[in-house]
Formats: C-alpha cells, sequence, structure tokens
DNA sequence: ATCCCGAGGG
DNA sequence: CCCTCTGGAT
C-alpha cells in the first residue's frame, strides 16, 4: 500500500467512526482557551477543567492576570501538574500580551511562541482552533499514533518532523478534523501503554500492531 | 509504576 | 541533544 493508499484509509476510517471527546477544554474567548492549553501539559483536560471556572472568575483578563502575584495566583492551579512553572508562564504571558499584543491574543504561530509557556504545540492549538488555520499541533497522542500508523517515517523524531509530514500527506481542508482524530484516537483507543487494539479498526494498515501486537 | 493535548533551559 | 518541572489518575 502506497503512503497515499494508506491516508486515505485513513480518512475514509475516521469519516466513518469519528472519535467523541469525553472532555474538552472549557474556554469563552481565545484568552481563555490559551490559559487552558497553558495549563493542559501533562495533565488532563478533566482536572484542567476544574480549576480553570474558578480562575478565570479571578482573572478574565489579561490585565487582571498581569497584576497577579506569584502568591495569589498559585493556589488556583495548584493541583495541575507543574504548578510553578505555569503560575509563573501564566502571569508573564498576561503581561506580554498587554505589552507587546495590545492585550489581545495574536494570531500566528510566530508570534504565540513567543509568549512565555507557549511553545509550537500550544500555537498550533489556539490557531487552529480559534482561526482555522490548518495547522498540526503534535502533541504525544499525535506524535505516537503517527509513528504506529506509519503515517510518518521512522526519520520523523521529532514533534516539528511529525508536523511537517502529516501537513504535506492530509488534505488541508481536512488537517483540523485529522488533528482531532489523531489525538482522540490516542486517547481512547491507542494508549501508549495496553493500546485497545481489539477495539480499532486501523489494524490492517498499523506497523505497531503488526510488529509488536500480532506476534 | 506509568502516563496525561509540553515548555524552557543547559 | 539532554534534563527538569511536578500533581493526579490508573
Amino acid at each position: 500500500m502506497t503512503r497515499k493508499e494508506k491516508y486515505q484509509f485513513v480518512i475514509n476510517y475516521f469519516e466513518k467512526h469519528a472519535p467523541d471527546a469525553e472532555t474538552e477544554l472549557l474556554y469563552d474567548n481565545p484568552f481563555q482557551l490559551l490559559v487552558a492549553v497553558i495549563l493542559s501539559a501533562q495533565c488532563t483536560d478533566k482536572r484542567v477543567n476544574l480549576t480553570t471556572p474558578v480562575l478565570f472568575a479571578h482573572y478574565p483578563t489579561p490585565y487582571a492576570m498581569a497584576n497577579a502575584t506569584f502568591d495569589e495566583l498559585f493556589p488556583f492551579i495548584r493541583s495541575i501538574s507543574y504548578p510553578n512553572n505555569k503560575t509563573k508562564h501564566l502571569i508573564g504571558m498576561a503581561n506580554m500580551l498587554i505589552h507587546d499584543f495590545k492585550g489581545e491574543v495574536p494570531m500566528t504561530v510566530d508570534e504565540l511562541v513567543k509568549l512565555p509557556g507557549v511553545g509550537r504545540k500550544t500555537a498550533n492549538v489556539i490557531t487552529s482552533v480559534i482561526d482555522a488555520q490548518p495547522n498540526m499541533a503534535v502533541d504525544t497522542h499525535v506524535f505516537r499514533v503517527s509513528h504506529r500508523l506509519g503515517l510518518t517515517t521512522t526519520t520523523a523524531t521529532t514533534p516539528l518532523a511529525v508536523e511537517k509530514q502529516l501537513i504535506k500527506n492530509f488534505p488541508t481542508e481536512l488537517i483540523h478534523k485529522a488533528h482531532h482524530w489523531l489525538i482522540l484516537h490516542g486517547r481512547y483507543i491507542c494508549l501508549a501503554r495496553n493500546p485497545k487494539c481489539p477495539q480499532c479498526g486501523l489494524t490492517e494498515i498499523c506497523n505497531y500492531y503488526r510488529k509488536v501486537i500480532k506476534k
């Protein structure tokens, strides 16, 4: 099967069996999504959603958050992974929004990654979700699933390399969908440990299944 | 024990 | 390239 046929197989499968998200990050505006995605690193969405409503009630705008002290904000995200780093990131990020971006969340990847706590993955999520840009955020799920299915070459050892190959091979108009498919498939079926291959309709094209599970 | 929609610094 | 941060769920 050619690479193109493989991608088409994956597209056909997910168009028929689109995975449903059990939880989505809660947000009402770009600023809130930015905060939620920063908090979501190494943490479940459910846990993030437990903290953000209270956080947003106290810090509804970049201005409010920029003026918070470390000790004021820290307790609100205490139960999130890396609360020390993320407290600094949120306050620094809010300050940069005000000073460099007129209090608005910028909508290009290059601008977003300048913000403290915002890397390429987060920038791709923001521009994709808020502005419908055909960007592919490669997180741990997308990275793992892409490699197992063989959507990417074994030489793609970095998230950026995976991102470029996925962007190149998925039709532009499907990038946004594909991002969601791969993440949810990774979250619910193609688990890092003990993947639920019996529930997966992609085993016939899956390198991981062929090499690790079947034998 | 191992993983969760990573980022920053050395 | 490596390491560190670092709480909660399973």
